[in-house]
DNA sequence: GATACATCGTTGGCAGGGCCAACGAACCTG
DNA sequence: CAGGTTCGTTGGCCCTGCCAACGATGTATC
């Protein structure tokens, strides 16, 4: 088995910016859910915990339109939510299909938890980069995101 | 509904390498796939015949080892690389456990289509930046992507 | 040789994230 | 009122990444 020439990933992949990324998201989502399962969450939990603590009470479209979320993925994370108390759901009495999403108490300190932890994973996926680095790529990442979420 | 308001997204998730990651890996993700669709074929396929044409036959487990892909998934790929003729399986006969992938001339120009499309979508992909900034990026997430494979 | 251990292919299953289609209820416009 | 739209909800699909288990085979040890 030659255990010299194990590992050895095809020049194709590693050579390609979409195989860079997707595998490098690959870890980045396993630190993010590892850190999220400690509290008990989710990716889509915490979207929308950031969203009401910074926007304040929203209807469910809203809250998927800003965070990036698919309107039937919300229902299930608002559902988890509620049960769990971060959350409370109320119809819109000024126009009845909505529902009015708002944080409790408990979701402000899980949101608190979700933070402290999320903090810990973001320093072990950038932990072999300098500071400067750090800055650089999040400004590269930052540029071809915001492309991409318009075209 | 304010529209100027909308589109917003949440500064901590905006600011959060691992979201930029993982959000910029859907666009990659979404580009890469849409090219393979054009030519009947999934990232796992590409993975295969990359592995296959740069190294040579090799049995599943080398595959899923040098592919970064678990034993089962890399079954159900070969199957259906075998049933478009793009791959042949034998079993070796030196260990009658394995089997011996090996790429066919169909498999080989496959692999030419499937690297033309990819390459468009590289480009479109990393469309708004220089040359400088894409050799950045890559050499960055290179660094980490290096970095958290072995640890 | 017989016994344990490891590897290989295969099957079947699960989770997470991203989607889409459809429906009834409600709203808003003409 | 009629037509189109939004909203919440249900149910389903795909891809990728995993894991557990099994029988068959190979290897090493006693």
């Amino acid at each position: 088995m030659y255990l010299g020439l194990m590992e050895q990933t095809p020049a194709r992949l590693v050579g390609k910016p979409s195989w860079l990324i997707t595998q490098l998201s690959v870890h980045a989502h396993r630190l993010a859910s590892d850190a999220f399962a400690e509290a008990n969450a989710r990716g889509y939990h915490y979207r929308i915990l950031s969203s009401l603590d910074e926007f304040g009470t929203a209807s469910q479209a809203d809250l998927g339109r800003r965070s990036n979320m698919d309107r039937s993925d919300v229902v299930a994370a608002i559902n988890e939510l509620a049960e769990q108390g971060c959350v409370e759901r109320t119809t819109d009495p000024g126009d009845r299909r909505r529902n009015l999403v708002s944080l409790t108490k408990a979701g402000e300190q899980q949101l608190g938890r979700l933070d402290r932890v999320l903090d810990k994973a973001q320093e072990s996926l950038l932990e072999p980069l300098t500071a400067e680095s750090r800055d650089t790529l999040v400004c590269l990442l930052s540029e071809l995101l915001a492309h991409h979420q318009r075209g």
